[in-house]
RNA sequence: CGGGAAGUAGCGCAGGCCGGUAGCGCACCUGGUUUGGGACCAGGGGGUCGCAGGUUCGAAUCCUGUCUUCCCGACCA
C-alpha cells in the first residue's frame, strides 16, 4: 500500500476515491455501475439504518417488505411517475438460460422463455406498494398506513460514482396513505425533520431544509421537500427528500376509502427516502488530506487502542491495562479495537487508523503505565493529549461527545460562510465561479428562467429554504419582481 | 450515450514502438532482530499479461471486437 493519498486541492474526485477505497469502506465490482460495500463501509450503514430504523418506530411507522419486480402495467399506472424513472429501468424479459448449441459450456438466453409481460426492477417502489395499498384500504378507519421499506433499486445511471450514484444502491422508502391532505402534508413535514434531525445530531452534518421547484420536484409528487448538504468542494448534495404525493397514486390505482360520512375519496399519500448516498455525503463534508474523519455517533470503530512496548512482559503489562479500559468502554456502549497485531508497528497504526477516521486513538506504552497516563489522539483536529488513566473511561466518553459537536460546528461554520447573497447576474456568476457554495439569489418563479439559469451556469435551484425570509428584489436573471431568494447551486 | 486515458502478482508500475525464458517496488509467507508517526536482515511463494477472436512457427507486444474503471460533457438521488 502506497502512503499518500490524492490530495483535496490536487483532485477533489480522486481524493474522493482514494478515501472510498482506501478507507475500506467499498470497492468496485466485476458489474458495471455496483459496487461491493465492504464490512468497514457497512457497519456504518448498519449503524445509521439503526438510528434511523428507530426514528421511523417512534414516529409510529412500521417496516414491511415489497417485490424487487414489478409488471410494467403497473409501473406505467401513474404516468408522470413512470415517465419519470423511463429512462433508467433496468427490465426483465426472460425467465430461463440454456446451453448454448453453437457455444460449448457457455448460457444463452432461452428465446421460449420470453416473459408475457416485461417486469422492471424497481427504481423506486410506489407502484407496486400502492397498487397493494388498493386491497388494505376499506374505510377511514384502515387510515393512516404508515410503512417504511429497506430496500435496494436501480436506476440505470450514465455515470456512475462510488456511493454517490451507483446503479444499484440501498435505501429506504417510506409509504405512508392518509385520510386528509392535511395529514399526508403533516407527514411529509415530520419526516423532513427526522431526517434533518438525524444528518445534523448524528453525522454531523448541517443541512436546508426547503422545497423543490416544479423542475426538481419528484416525478408524481405534488410537492418535494428536500435536505441540502455542502460539501467542501462548495458543491451541494441533496442528502434526503420527502414527497408529497397529492392523490395522484391513489387515483392511478384506485385507493379509495369510505369517510364517516360513508362518502368514497381518494386516499392521501407521501413517501420519503434517503440512501447510502449519505455515505458519500458523510466522506466528502468532513474528511481531510490524511483519510475518513468520521463522526463517533455513527463511526463503525469509536475507539481503537494501539500498544507500544519493548518485550513481552511490558506487553503483558499493557495487555493488563488495556482489558481493563476496554471493559469500561463497552459497558458504556463505545465500540473499541485493541490492535495488538505484531506484523505492523505503531506508526503504521496510526496513519492507518486516520486513514479510516476513526474517532478516537489511544497510544500506550511502558512509559505510560509507569506514570499512569495514556496518550489520547483525537482524529478531528488530529490534536494528541497525555491524559491520567484515572477517569480515562468517562473522559474517551466526554471526548466522543466533544467531537462530535466540534465536527458539527465546523460543518456548520464552513455551511454557513458559504451562503452567498447575489444580487446582479455577474456577481451571481462571480460567486459561483469562485468561491461555489450556496448562492441566495432572487428569481422569477418560472420554470424558463431556473432552466435558462442551469443552462448557462450549470447551477441549480437546490431549494426555497423553508424559513425563508420575504423580501423584496428582482430575479437576477430577467430582472422580474421577487419576493425571496432562492438557494442555487452546482450539485452532485 | 459522446470525447479522452487506462487495464500486466493483492496494490502501484516497467516491458509494448522493434513478436522469441514476464520483471521491479510495496504487500504476503518463514526465521530472526525490532516497536513513542507508515522498521530492518535473510530466505521464499504468487501472474491463463481484463476477456474473446484473428495474424504468426511463436503474441503481454500486431489487428478486430468486447467488458470494466478513471477524467470531461449530456441524464439523475
Amino acid at each position: 500500500m502506497s502512503k499518500a493519498i490524492t490530495s483535496r486541492s490536487q483532485d477533489y474526485s480522486q481524493w474522493y476515491n482514494d478515501l472510498i477505497l482506501r478507507g475500506g469502506l467499498a470497492d468496485y465490482s466485476a458489474v458495471r455501475g455496483c459496487m461491493v460495500i465492504k464490512p468497514y463501509g457497512f457497519t456504518l450503514w448498519e449503524n445509521m439504518r439503526d438510528v434511523l430504523d428507530r426514528m421511523f418506530k417512534e414516529t409510529g411507522h412500521q417496516n414491511a417488505y415489497f417485490p424487487l419486480f414489478v409488471p410494467k402495467s403497473l409501473f406505467e399506472a401513474e404516468e408522470k411517475n413512470a415517465e419519470g424513472f423511463a429512462k433508467e429501468c433496468a427490465v426483465v424479459t426472460h425467465y430461463r438460460l440454456k446451453s448454448d448449441p453453437n457455444n460449448k459450456g457457455k448460457l444463452m438466453v432461452d428465446p421460449e422463455a420470453k416473459l408475457e409481460e416485461e417486469l422492471v426492477v424497481r427504481p423506486t417502489s410506489e407502484a407496486i406498494i400502492w397498487n397493494t395499498y388498493k386491497d388494505w384500504i376499506q374505510s377511514y378507519r384502515d387510515l393512516p398506513i404508515l410503512v417504511n421499506q429497506w430496500a435496494n433499486v436501480v436506476r440505470w445511471e450514465m455515470r456512475t460514482r462510488l456511493f454517490l450514484r451507483t446503479a444499484e444502491f440501498l435505501w429506504q422508502e417510506g409509504h405512508t396513505a392518509h385520510a386528509t391532505m392535511e395529514e399526508a402534508v403533516e407527514e411529509t413535514r415530520k419526516m423532513l425533520d427526522v431526517y434533518a434531525d438525524f444528518v445534523e445530531n448524528y453525522m454531523a452534518l448541517p443541512v436546508i431544509k426547503g422545497v423543490k421547484t416544479p423542475n426538481e420536484r419528484f416525478a408524481g409528487a405534488e410537492d418535494t421537500y428536500c435536505i441540502e448538504a455542502l460539501m467542501q468542494d462548495g458543491k451541494a448534495l441533496q442528502a434526503g427528500t420527502s414527497h408529497f404525493l397529492g392523490q395522484n397514486f391513489a387515483k392511478a390505482f384506485e385507493v379509495k376509502f369510505l369517510n364517516r360520512e360513508n362518502k368514497q375519496e381518494y386516499v392521501w399519500a407521501t413517501s420519503w427516502g434517503v440512501s447510502t448516498r449519505l455515505i458519500g455525503a458523510l466522506v466528502m463534508a468532513h474528511s481531510d488530506d490524511e483519510g475518513l474523519v468520521l463522526p463517533p455517533r455513527i463511526a463503525p470503530l469509536q475507539v481503537v487502542i494501539v500498544p507500544i512496548f519493548k518485550g513481552e512482559e511490558q506487553k503483558q503489562r499493557i495487555d493488563a491495562k488495556v482489558a481493563e479500559i476496554t471493559k469500561g468502554l463497552k459497558a458504556l456502549g463505545i465500540s473499541v479495537k485493541y490492535d495488538d497485531s505484531d506484523n505492523n508497528r505503531p506508526g503504521w497504526k496510526f496513519a492507518e487508523y486516520e486513514l479510516k477516521g476513526v474517532p478516537v486513538r489511544l497510544a500506550l506504552g511502558a512509559r505510560d503505565l509507569e506514570q499512569n497516563v495514556v496518550e489520547v489522539a483525537r482524529r478531528d483536529t488530529k490534536e494528541k493529549q497525555t491524559v491520567s488513566l484515572e477517569g480515562i473511561v468517562a473522559h474517551i466518553q466526554q471526548l466522543l461527545a466533544d467531537i462530535q459537536e466540534n465536527m458539527y460546528n465546523r460543518a456548520k461554520a464552513f455551511q454557513q460562510a458559504n451562503i452567498t447573497n447575489a444580487d446582479t447576474w455577474d456577481e451571481f456568476v462571480q460567486v459561483l465561479d469562485g468561491k461555489a457554495g450556496f448562492v441566495a439569489a432572487h428569481w422569477d418563479g418560472t420554470p424558463e428562467t431556473e432552466e435558462a439559469i442551469k443552462e448557462q451556469t450549470k447551477a441549480t435551484i437546490r431549494c426555497i429554504p423553508l424559513d425563508n425570509t420575504q423580501e423584496e428584489g428582482k430575479c437576477i436573471l430577467t430582472g422580474k419582481p421577487s419576493k425571496e431568494r432562492v438557494l442555487f447551486a452546482r450539485a452532485y
